[in-house]
DNA sequence: CAAATATATGAAGGATCATTCAGTTTGAGG
DNA sequence: CCTCAAACTGAATGATCCTTCATATATTTG
């Protein structure tokens, strides 16, 4: 189930010809091109128009305000950032908690570091909305795959699913923030990486109840 | 050693007489307070001038622009964090790793939701300006203080200590970030760090080399 | 093909703000 | 008490930008 959008920040209406479409995409482009090339104070609604090779007034038809516009491309985002984690959730149940956690963490930093330029814009974005709703909405979703996930391990029974399900995201999606905040290059998040494994690995055996077999 | 300021950020000068402190004082509370209320956005040049008492012209004497302001809020915040890292971090040397582990989230987690409205704040302030270097020396010196510390351990001894370190606090640092973004209340978040200890515990037990004694 | 609907245009309105500077007040040193 | 520098004032300036709307064009439908 898709987040149930905040009626204020949603869009005006949805494209009915394929044109529209087609306006909609170069708006949604254009916008990342310009938050990635100038951080937020570059994003401004004549530009966006400008870049996407529409008039304001177009953008006008889509959305109510610019935070409605930059809602959208967050929630995009974490939309097709939710897909990515069910997918490896449901594609390891059964297996070992230390393969679910590198699973887990491979996946994560892949699809934020696969395109760090947008990561990071996108973080930088957040801060012109209220995200709470967003935010709830995907962190719900990743703690419902996740621990899905983890009680179907193979190997081991994880007592107080609910808390040790939180703080194993919590780290992750820390950790990989941080990385972006220090401006970590690619062969040191890779390192980064490697160690948020092995210190998630350990933390779930260290949590782990019975071991099963 | 304080971070060098970039030129184009530091304060034009410096307070000679003490009404100068108290006004530059005034202008800090009443930008905080700002930021707290209403976010980045309610932070307008007129409004901390009129809730500090002061004029516009004012601040310009001590601030070439806005950005500068927040850049000296940030500053101040994170040279107080700085410090409170590194007292921890001395005053564990020679403790055993689950010790410092413990010690050194817990301070963290002290310092960032004490006053976690002001902590949100600047979170989301940052944004605004180039934070690059004001990172960087902060993270400087946390890593710092804290490879000191973990070299001292009474327990054990720790290979590859740089690339540990950095985990070790990106994953704090992060953790703690996540905790804000997530809006977690403060059982949630006292949860959390439980886990986190936990979780750092058994991390630096899994690297940890040839045991001590 | 004609009416109805969807989409697109972009100049103009209106509001907000950062920043300046010419002039005033306050405090310190002699 | 007098002088100079430091500190302070706040209206005015200039620039930016979001948003609207009257109008025009394209597409679909009947």
């Amino acid at each position: 189930m898709p987040a149930a959008t905040p009626p204020a920040l949603s869009p005006r209406k949805k494209p009915r010809q394929a044109r529209a479409a087609v306006t909609l995409d170069a708006v949604y482009e254009a916008s990342i091109q310009l938050l990635v090339s100038g951080g937020v104070a570059r994003l401004t609604t004549t530009r966006v128009a400008e870049r996407a090779g529409v008039s304001v007034g177009t953008m006008y038809q889509y959305f109510p305000h610019k935070q409605a516009l930059i809602y959208a491309l967050n929630e995009r985002y974490l939309e097709a950032l939710a897909i990515r984690l069910e997918a490896v959730c449901e594609s390891h149940h059964g297996s070992s908690l230390g393969d679910m956690c590198e699973a887990l963490i491979e996946t994560y930093f892949q699809a934020k570091t696969e395109r760090a330029d947008v990561t990071r814009a996108l973080y930088a974005s957040v801060v012109e909305l209220d995200n709470g709703a967003l935010v709830a909405n995907f962190a719900d979703r990743a703690d419902a795959c996740t621990k899905a996930m983890l009680a179907s391990a193979s190997d081991a029974t994880i007592p107080d699913l609910e808390t040790v399900s939180l703080a194993l995201l919590t780290t992750i999606f820390g950790a990989v923030r941080n990385a972006f905040e220090r401006n970590l290059d690619a062969g040191e998040i890779a390192a980064l990486k490697r160690q948020i494994i092995v210190m998630c690995r350990a933390y779930l055996e260290a949590v782990a109840g019975a071991t099963k077999a």
